[in-house]
DNA sequence: GTCTATAAAAGGATAGAC
DNA sequence: GTCTATCCTTTTATAGAC
């Protein structure tokens, strides 16, 4: 591994402990101890803290690739399989996180009550670059699905879907309410798919 | 109006500011300079922050009828109605709020990352009235859905399409994003309805 | 660019008189 | 039950040497 700057030690520790803590508990404290620098260095880089989340904003924005759509789609090719195996990519996080997992843009989005609006934007961004990957698959699924269907509405719906999923799993530690929303979903695919059909 | 005691006062303020700011956000100083109490009053009523959190969320649960649902089903008898009508309640939340509207409960949950087991409960105890509210309607629709439909299921994805639609369109400042969701769950409800008719 | 020390303010909570 | 004063900790951020 090469050696990693300050700038990206904090980036990275920041992503994983705004995640675990959210914004307001994460102290800069915490990120100094973990990254091991003084605050002489974060501050030379970061003015202030809210610096620090919009690098963290800008950072998951530009790597939703490597950092979520690919570990999420290894292998899998067909359009609408590839929505499911993001859904189920966050359900192992929901496992392995004891049902405590939450999105990070989402539970950021809804701590901060009045964010900055650079830092607003950059969720929306978050959640832009998000749908449009999953508006891309349903455009790849082209006639698997009915002509006339508004993807860009079905996509912000299956993220809709995602983020209240996780919210209940975690309110409940219950992965079963994730379950369920999932399946609820792939009922109203199977309707569309079959809509589809039967108009072809 | 009948004269209030402090903990009513501090109740109404909390759930107020809890909601407006957050709970991390909402300091206990912000507490007394709004309710005119000083220090002694409100710790003599709940020995902690968490205390006040504690009445917030009962108070929610327990009167998620005339806080919540009486205001929304105003007039309206039908069970499918009430649904939207309740989503709708939400849409007058997001335009009063200039988008800035966030589901109270919902909010907490993902704020809160490592909350005591009592606050956790209490919370998954609101969502709980929520959707055991909305599953009465859906029962009540009877044979205008599938009879196999399971009822608990749907009721919470509704509560997750609000959930999620509500976070969109906050961050996004835009309620066509709460709009484009609600309509999709239309959709999925007319597909219910035309099924159940169909094998009626 | 990085170090240590520290400022300056805000936060939750308590003490003890009344 | 309520008052005022204050303690103690945490937090963000800065200063100035190196």
């Amino acid at each position: 591994m090469a050696a990693q700057s300050p700038r990206e030690k904090i980036i990275q520790t920041a992503i994983e402990l705004f995640w675990l803590k959210g914004y307001n508990s994460t102290s800069v404290a915490d990120l100094l101890s973990r990254t091991q620098l003084n605050s002489g260095s974060l501050y030379h880089v970061f003015p202030s803290k809210q610096d620090v989340l919009v690098g963290v904003l800008e950072t998951l924005r530009d790597n939703i690739g490597p950092m979520l759509l690919e570990p999420a789609w290894g292998g899998v090719a067909d359009p609408i399989d590839k929505i499911f195996a993001l859904l189920a990519h966050y359900r192992t996080g929901i496992i392995e996180t004891d049902c405590n997992y939450g999105c990070p843009i989402g539970s950021l989005a809804l701590e901060l009550h009045e964010p900055d609006p650079k830092v607003r934007e950059l969720l929306a961004a978050n959640f832009d670059a998000w749908t449009g990957a999953v508006e891309q698959c349903l455009k790849d699924a082209g006639s698997r699905l009915p002509a006339k269907l508004d993807r860009q509405a079905l996509a912000e719906f299956i993220l809709t879907t995602m983020e209240g999923a996780v919210m209940q799993a975690r309110t409940h530690r219950d992965v079963a309410y994730f379950d369920r929303a999932v399946e609820q979903l792939r009922q109203h695919f199977a309707l569309l798919e079959e809509n589809a059909r039967v108009r072809a």
